[in-house]
DNA sequence: TGAAAAATCACCCGTTCGGGTCATATCGCC
DNA sequence: GGCGATATGACCCGAACGGGTGATTTTTCA
């Protein structure tokens, strides 16, 4: 902990010192690559590398690198699961993915995970380099695709044909209100109340307050 | 309807053509700066701005832009709700903010009302360009700044103290489970659920099946 | 204009939920 | 060894909820 504050404010101290990134891939010939294009770029140095979670986890704290290149795939542990640990011991520092998968699922949980950026491996080494920059000032870098994935998850979809007012409902619903408080605000009964909600359920397919508020929270409903 | 088929066409068919963009902004010398900055690059075309949201949504489908750059500051309606409603009408067309605000709730109310990217207004002519280039090949251009922000959106939070089991059974409430379903899901006893979900209300401070969902949704407690 | 959809309200009935209280077993930690 | 936190389980009670049925008014749209 100690020794960890002291790190901080060295980084902090002297920015010109070079980015130091630690590389995480499970194939030999990326790894080598990957450390090659870093080691070989002005203001970079590769630390260190590893073939696994595992090992990473154990030894990385010694490292402690400015950024790390995190593949997904990765022999036992899943590099999506890697990131989760290593944020806990290493809150500062920035996480990369760099992999082939262009999930949806893939990418929102590495991000859920900690990841501050997520490039696909056609990524050309330029690009690379300028994204390990971007994401050390605060940036989150990612692939054309990636973002436009990142930024249509947040679309409000009206996908299901509620009316005006059952989305009225439903939204006050989300926020945990009973029917009586949402009667008060919507200034009807609290009988409407439970014929719109009736309405919501049949529309929504579910058969609760807690699977609605689910339903409609998960899938940006309201 | 026709029309806007036969539009999409000729732009499919004919991807050399310039790009072409709307500008909507108050602010006339803005207006006016960023239409040279446009109409005087290769490949981009400015074909119309206004000044209002009303008037743009008035006239815009003829027009028909493939990227529309937006302010959120304007006389009357909002540029986000503008945003929600040129969508409507305009689903295929790229809108990307470009604004001085950099608030949470502003640019994430911006990305869900239907915008592709968002730019502060500090960013380099060159930029712009290069933004609305990055948007029109299926990008979602963003300044760093906002990039980490809706990057960090995602991240898993644990600021409530739950333990593991409580979050279990939380994590099962999210999905519309009855705690009867979540007893025989975890092979427990519904009343050792309902001690669990007694002490998980406690700790988020709430009072009902609905708000512990909707807090945890809302917050990613889970 | 006239049918369909939406919004409003009411009542019944059985089930689930929320709050309270209490008890036991286990685990980690000082 | 004992304290606190956690996990498990039980019982009671009243309030809230879910499902069904039915009715009136307004809005919408063909």
């Amino acid at each position: 902990m100690g020794d960890y504050n002291i790190a901080t404010y060295a980084r902090r101290r002297r920015p010109l010192d070079p980015i130091s990134v630690s590389i995480i891939e499970d194939d030999h010939d990326i790894r080598a690559s990957l450390s090659l294009i870093i080691d070989g770029a002005e203001g970079f140095e590769c630390i260190s590398n590893y073939g696994d979670a595992e090992t990473a986890l154990q030894d990385i704290s010694q490292d402690m690198p400015d950024v790390i290149l995190m593949d997904i795939e990765l022999p036992g542990m899943s590099g999506i699961d890697c990131v989760r640990q290593m944020k806990k011991q290493m809150p500062e520092c920035d996480i990369l993915m760099l992999t082939v998968h262009d999930h949806d699922k893939i990418v929102f949980e590495s991000l859920c995970a900690g990841a501050c950026g997520y490039l696909t491996k056609n990524t050309r080494p330029r690009h690379i380099l300028n994204a390990i920059r971007e994401v050390r000032s605060g940036g989150a870098p990612m692939s054309t695709n990636i973002a436009r994935m990142v930024v249509n998850s947040f679309k409000t979809r009206h996908s299901v044909g509620l009316s005006d007012r059952e989305r009225e409902v439903l939204s006050q619903l989300c926020t945990g209100k009973s029917y009586k408080m949402i009667a008060d605000t919507l200034f009807i009964s609290s009988d409407t109340v439970r014929s719109h909600i009736k309405n919501i359920y049949k529309k929504l397919e579910v058969s609760s307050n807690a699977e609605a508020v689910a339903r409609a929270l998960k899938e940006k409903l309201v």
